[in-house]
DNA sequence: CCGAAGGGGTTTAAAATGTCAAGTACTGTG
DNA sequence: CACAGTACTTGACATTTTAAACCCCTTCGG
């Protein structure tokens, strides 16, 4: 088996998906549309440079969409980032992804086992960093 | 909602999974056990370095697992690497993603449409660059 | 015995990427 | 008017990935 990345969607889609933040902001756009900073917070610790180059390459892909807000009075409107059809059937990724994860990472290496939260609704805001769980050697 | 790394295997199980290579690590090992050349053939664009790295990452997380060959002639250790309970279970993931990108991915920016070979069990080896598709701004 | 080939890596420095703290530009609020 | 909020940009800096060697070991062909 080969996954030549010309011929094969899947090698694609993977080194999509792979692309750091991005399975974090379609989890976020997933649950509502957002503004930049907004989503920034979500995503916690991704910083603005990051998040402007990943929002535009997920555009060109066309996984999501940006919306001015007209609303504004001023020249400085808000962005409104939303997914796209194609990012909202990531859905089922993400629920695969959840579901391995509730799976086999429920306790991480801290041993913090039954502090499952299911965080899929909750609000506040978390500055933390995006810890990769692999540790780096 | 927020994604805290402490308290959402969700958020955890995205960490894992963005890793560069990662995910080709899993497709390749889901078809079957691999040794370590073979393995970095089929990941195509992997070099060696990396893939020792996301090697152990994987075996300490406890998503694949390395045996060391005994039967072989001799005393060439061949090392042969497999998933593990929780890695197989990643084949929910993969087929997810799979199907997405069989369906918005098919054809690619280079408008190779029709080219949507199925690799699932080709064989050949490409040494094709790990290409990204988000275009590096 | 020697060299080439295949397997399984490690080491190196450089290139590619990601991150951080600031700063820009503009507006609405107190 | 100072300040907070919006959406970014910038330039220095840190981390990661990469290619290309290099090492060890075994089998195969002369």
């Amino acid at each position: 088996m080969n996954h030549n990345p010309t011929f094969c969607p899947a090698y694609r889609a993977i080194g999509v998906l792979q692309e750091k933040w991005v399975l974090h902001i379609v989890r976020a756009l997933l649950s509502g549309n957002r503004g930049f900073n907004e989503l920034a917070r979500m995503v916690g610790g991704c910083n603005s440079a990051t998040l402007t180059q990943r929002l535009e390459q997920l555009e060109t892909l066309g996984i999501i969409s940006k919306a001015t807000d007209a609303e504004v009075t001023g020249k400085l409107a808000r962005s409104i980032y939303s997914l796209t059809t194609a990012g909202r059937e990531l859905q089922g990724v993400i629920d695969a992804i959840d579901a391995w994860g509730r799976a086999h990472l429920a306790e991480g290496p801290e041993g913090d086992a039954g502090a499952v939260a299911d965080c899929g609704q909750a609000e506040a805001a978390f500055p933390d960093p995006g810890v990769t769980l692999l540790t780096r050697v």
